[in-house]
DNA sequence: CCGTTTATCTTGACAGTCAAACTAAAATAC
DNA sequence: GTATTTTAGTTTGACTGTCAAGATAAACGG
């Protein structure tokens, strides 16, 4: 990894570089680990699964949607969204109504149970990432949403 | 959430702070989904599932481990484990190798195969990397990473 | 009207998950 | 030194998520 010729005296920054961006992308990876396994603790400890609380995430950002739209927006197909809805809806944390005009359609929203149950995850999430980020001034927080905020539009 | 007393000058950056907080609770959870989505996509098209890569990956960096050791460090329970060694030994990624010294020991291990799968997966994740942090500056790519490395240790 | 597309549900086949029961080996007790 | 307890791994049974493919029913387009 040393440049013995000595050509290019670009090269120690550039070393340096390609280590920060080894050392981001280890960063990245690990807490994306954590994070997994933090999410899943929680959801465990409601009684629910990851998808179904992704399920409430979603009807609980967006109030009310078709299966349709809803399976497109979890990436799963809409066979396994029926039963996923069916056991939240025996686990009274939404409910199916129909569309207004077309009959095909079936509206899915969370009940005040769900509603309840989708605060108490956002609640949860918030507490962790004030937790997370307690350490850092205020600047680095600045840095840190700017970046995430580039990288989800990269994305 | 206003100050009606009007005791706190520092009211207004207070609230402003706590705006920050919000945004990045949301651009972290964002992030997430983002990340999942993409791993879930490229775990698939090499026809794994992501357990499966998820022990490649952890096998890959530790270069082997007991089955008890191996669970622990996955969060799931030996039970589970072991069926998801037969899949990967049936797929030639794994191989499993009596302990030296502890009969009721066995050590798993990747196979040449495996370990191509797990250097070919490392490979995206770090182009995925480099994509996404493509447009912040060097002074951003090392906040970003000083930021993730502190959330990392206070998990 | 009739063929086509669309929204949902159903079915069949697998994978991951756990808890609990089981087996074999190691460690500890006495 | 055996008897008991602990430990490592497997097996089993029940449930959830997953997809692809097929079935239903409604809407849409001529």
């Amino acid at each position: 990894m040393s440049h013995p010729t000595g050509q290019s005296p670009a090269a120690a920054p550039g070393d340096a570089q390609q280590s920060v961006d080894h050392a981001l992308n280890h960063a990245i990876v690990e807490f994306y680990e954590k994070l997994s396994s933090w999410e899943h603790d929680v959801v465990r400890e409601k009684g629910l699964t990851l998808p179904q609380v992704h399920t409430l995430e979603i009807l609980g950002i967006n109030q009310s949607m078709q299966m349709k739209e809803l399976a497109l927006r979890m990436g799963i197909t809409t066979g396994t969204l029926t039963v996923l809805v069916d056991r939240l809806e025996n686990k009274q944390c939404v409910r199916r109504r129909p569309h207004e005009s077309d009959r095909r359609s079936i509206i899915v929203e969370l009940t005040d149970e769900g509603r309840t149950l989708f605060e108490e995850h956002d609640r949860l999430h918030m507490q962790l990432t004030d937790a997370l980020t307690a350490g850092l001034d205020t600047k680095d927080k600045a840095a840190l949403l700017r970046c995430l905020e580039a990288m989800n539009r990269a994305f």
